[in-house]
DNA sequence: AATGTATGTTTAATCGATTAAACAAAAAAC
DNA sequence: GTTTTTTGTTTAATCGATTAAACATACATT
């Protein structure tokens, strides 16, 4: 990046005026500032020969604004995220903003880490996929004033913005779902969280069942960690199974459960749904393209994104609105992967 | 963001001292500086009180560095991009960078735009996955000093930095191993594009078909526009299908062609492999959860990625460095999608 | 005592823009 | 023909940090 950027002053020296007289004529306060008809063509014109593009940094650091959105999700490589993030980006463009994104691997410290780097470059706000444990950081950004977001999960007992789904309904609509088509044993493989959008989805799987006069049997719920999925879900699922009502039916709460136990079920040999019936919730084209397309929880990504963004715009403008707290509800997508069970006669 | 930020004057107020020192002392250049012990210790302590953060808008400025990339990708939301970027974004945290993504959504005319934000606000340097027609913008680039690397694709006529893949190679060994499978009609879908990678994919696909004896028929090469991929996949395979050649096995020259191609050879209930073999670019679990596992051309992801990252930020460090030009060789991982043809006997 | 050398600290310019306030000249008002 | 107003332009402070250069002292050397 040699070449000497173009400047203000650059055009100010050509023009022969002073720099005052360009940004005023660049930022198209020519009226307000009374500028010389003249003179402003002129500066129009030297500022377009010499492809004038101004400093943003500059810019910034004089007005406190940075047009910039910090993003913290999860992680960027998983498709629900990455979803999400694509949205954001595009929403936020449209009223001239660029989005840093950066992934906290569900770590509470590397989402810290992420707001302090953000802060020191200056975001003007945050839309926050919240890790486990994080609330102090919310606090945090509430003392300080900062302005954010928060997506797809919140903490019910802090006073946010936020746009989130509705967790309970949509574990509740999965398990009605299934009970319909008529499957009895139903589990459901969740993450091990305190994160209240994760314990709605548990309570409302465990709801659905109790609500249909189904007992619920502690071997059907099992909650795994983030950093062992690979194992503990091959040994719940084992466990779902094996015990003493196994499982003729699961419900995965999020995408990355879903694709790690597909590909247990599918190397264990069990056939969906006959075997086992499947509802997830996330979605990816992996669910259209199972030999037994998937039925899953739609969520109004699309909207979720939009609003997020549009929630944190508006407060930038307006500091003190009263906060907005969204929940958006989900669509059950019944495809093959739940149709009705066939009776043994 | 409203309780003024800690800056280095708040600090120097409160130490009595010149923001000079207080500068130095935080920027561990009391040596050379030499700043008094007790002084240093003292500003220390007051910093680490008011948990001043510096404002990196203001050093940049200052320093005409800002560490940060600007990662132009197709489509952040296409698992292939949303990994390379997740690789570029740790590779780079590691080196202090952070990264701004774009999503050009393989139009030239977005990417400029990119280039152009990203410009404005100061990025160190660039990591682009160039779209279609976008010589120029590299070539602005180079005019103007702009550090960058190509990634994934590249333009064999200008000379630049890049790394990607040897796809004429990945293609050639694709279409090699669906012969020595027993397959003879083979085709390919790829994009309608000049793109060199595209391009080379497709000599090495029909370079395998010479170098093995088969003729090769128009009808089994089918490019598809980008933003037409839905009905020109369709029309394509059913021309392959309906032609005078028939094919029986079919390489999808990206992840997203194959993701829709196979929707539609699921659509059409076609068999795979019997009634028609698959090899596909890209990766992602779909390939693993599809009913029968799809033989891929596995890509070096995380060394592209890192690498990318590598040689930016050594070019940084020393801008008339050699232009380092890398292909990468990817692995064809066999799966159940080409297994060996059941002979008809 | 005069000079030289360390040692500590402050001053002020700088990065590139914005903008209130000061200034100057021309036009309008009385 | 002054005074006032309008019009057009410049000056200079500011955002928050960095850093060369200037400035003070204290200490060492002869």
């Amino acid at each position: 990046m040699n070449k000497k950027k173009v400047s203000l002053k650059d055009i100010a020296e050509k023009a022969q005026v002073s720099t005052a007289l360009v940004s005023y004529v660049l930022n198209g306060k020519e009226k307000e500032s009374r500028v010389g008809h003249e003179i402003a063509v002129k500066i129009k014109q030297i500022a377009k020969e010499l492809n004038y593009q101004p400093n943003y940094l500059a810019k910034s650091l004089r007005s406190g604004k940075t047009q910039t959105i910090g993003l913290i999700i999860a992680d960027i490589s998983n498709p629900f995220f990455a979803n999400i993030a694509r949205i954001v980006e595009d929403e936020a463009k449209k009223n001239g903003y660029t989005v840093i994104i950066g992934s906290s691997d569900e770590k509470a410290e590397k989402s810290w880490d992420l707001i302090t780097v953000f802060l020191n470059r200056q975001v003007d706000g945050f839309i926050i996929v919240s890790s486990e444990n994080s609330e102090e950081q919310i606090e945090y950004l509430i003392e300080k004033n900062v302005a954010f977001v928060l997506l797809d999960r919140h903490f019910p007992d802090i006073p946010t913005h936020f746009v989130s789904l509705n967790s309970y309904k949509a574990a509740f609509d999965a398990g009605v779902h299934l009970i319909q088509s008529g499957y009895k044993n139903i589990g459901l493989i969740a993450y091990k969280s305190q994160l209240f959008h994760m314990q709605e989805r548990i309570r409302g799987y465990r709801e659905s069942l109790v609500e249909n006069g189904i007992s619920f049997h502690p071997a059907w719920l099992k909650e795994v960690g983030f950093d062992t999925i690979d194992e503990e879900i091959k040994v719940g699922i084992d466990e779902m199974l094996a015990s003493a009502f196994p499982v003729d039916a699961l419900i995965f709460a999020t995408y990355r459960l879903a694709i790690t136990g597909l590909k247990y079920i599918n190397a264990l040999g069990l056939k969906v749904p006959d075997d086992l019936a499947i509802v997830s919730f996330g979605q990816a084209e992996v669910f259209d393209l199972y030999y037994c397309p998937i039925t899953y929880v739609l969520q109004p990504m699309e909207e979720l994104g939009k609003t997020a963004v549009e929630i944190l715009i508006h407060q930038l403008k307006e500091p003190h609105a009263e906060k907005r707290q969204i929940l958006m509800e989900a669509q059950l997508m019944a495809r093959d992967s739940s149709r009705p069970k066939a009776v043994i006669s």
